[in-house]
DNA sequence: AATATATTTTGACCTACATCAAAAAAAAGT
DNA sequence: ACTTTTTTTTGATGTAGGTCAAAATATATT
């Protein structure tokens, strides 16, 4: 045995991320190799309840591996929070105008469960990024079916009443409508809370 | 001279893809060699105004880019059509679902004005992301920015009024607005053509 | 178990924007 | 230049969903 396999059993041992690794290749057949290569410059978080992660209005350039929990993305406009994102074990989240462009970003991360996380510098994503065409390629997999989602969130947006888009929330994300609040229901729906309370009331 | 340098040479005479070009070196840092591995499968395509390129329900599997021109995706609800995105010269289109997992999408897309696109099937692409990861770099951060963009379009319409962002759109699309009537622009704001027109003649 | 805190529901009232239809203006076709 | 078609404006009226505040539940803390 060499290092090399070494190190991949002892990562193995160590590391809680089979909804890391499992998610990853959902998306694209990346080698277990690749994924050594991404994991082993993972730093660990053992995140509690209502922690932010990632604020608005500072550099954090970071990608964040959720094993386990739930985090939720919004934005901070007027004093009211806006949700735009739930991210679940096997997803990543981070700030995407800050990741992207190095510039203070404007999103929120924040968990809505524990949560444990797995943290890699984009630096480090990005070197991988321009080296491994696996990791490439799952990078842009990752991020094609991200924009998918939110095409399809947006549409809703513009053709349906709240009531359907509550419904088809629920028909879609089922769990995440579940594990967090009414109130970041609503918000990520675009409608207020009472309105959401009221259509749930009804039937 | 080798033949893949006269390739090259006559690539560069025959093809007219400078918007095309030096978009993708601007998302990437893509070399000519690689832009010439792409546009070797481009099929040249001359669409009128008002002509679908694109049409919901079908399998369409191709990526066009476009080198000259204005298109507009859309989806059609209840009869409706609710204009997504505008895509304009340097811009790459195409129906993300129907391209992503190969089942007839639910976006249209449309020319505005007349325009010269290029379209190579995604088959191809698919075998240069795997081959070539310049392109699959390439492929990832156009996602990346496409995403960012359409987050921003998203924020927009959960936390402005209807006027804030038509006045946002003027600023980040001034192009566009001159360039596509009223109606598309009321339909990607998320509001009537008539409101629209009312915010226009205040002030 | 009792108290404190967070979440959800309900009530009364209001407004931003929708809808529908007709008129005006602009652009395109002959 | 004149007609036809498309686009934009304007008017009258309606409504989905907002706001604010209080009550009712549910959850957490001691």
């Amino acid at each position: 045995m060499n290092s090399c396999i070494w190190n991949i059993v002892l990562f193995v041992i160590f590391m809680d991320i089979n909804n890391i690794r499992n998610s990853i290749k959902k998306y694209y057949p990346v080698t277990d190799e690749s994924i050594e290569q991404l994991s082993r410059h993972f730093k660990i978080h053992h995140f509690p309840a209502k922690h932010i992660i990632i604020r608005g209005g500072i550099i954090d350039r970071n990608v964040y591996f959720i094993e386990k929990g739930l985090t939720r993305s919004y934005c901070l406009v007027d004093g009211v929070e806006h949700t735009t994102w739930f991210s679940k074990e096997g997803d990543i989240t981070f700030g995407l105008l800050c990741l992207y462009h190095n510039v203070a970003g404007f999103e929120f991360v924040e968990t809505v469960e524990p949560t444990l996380a797995y943290s890699i510098s984009v630096n480090v994503l990005n070197e991988l990024y321009d080296r491994n065409i696996e990791i490439a390629n799952w990078g842009r997999v990752v991020h094609q079916e991200c924009l998918l989602s939110l095409q399809c969130v947006r549409i809703d947006n513009l053709t349906m009443t709240a009531k359907e888009r509550y419904q088809a929330l629920l028909r879609t994300f089922p769990d995440i409508c579940s594990r967090v609040n009414l109130g970041y229901i609503a918000s990520f729906l675009g409608i207020s809370l009472s309105t959401l309370s009221r259509i749930r009331a009804e039937r």
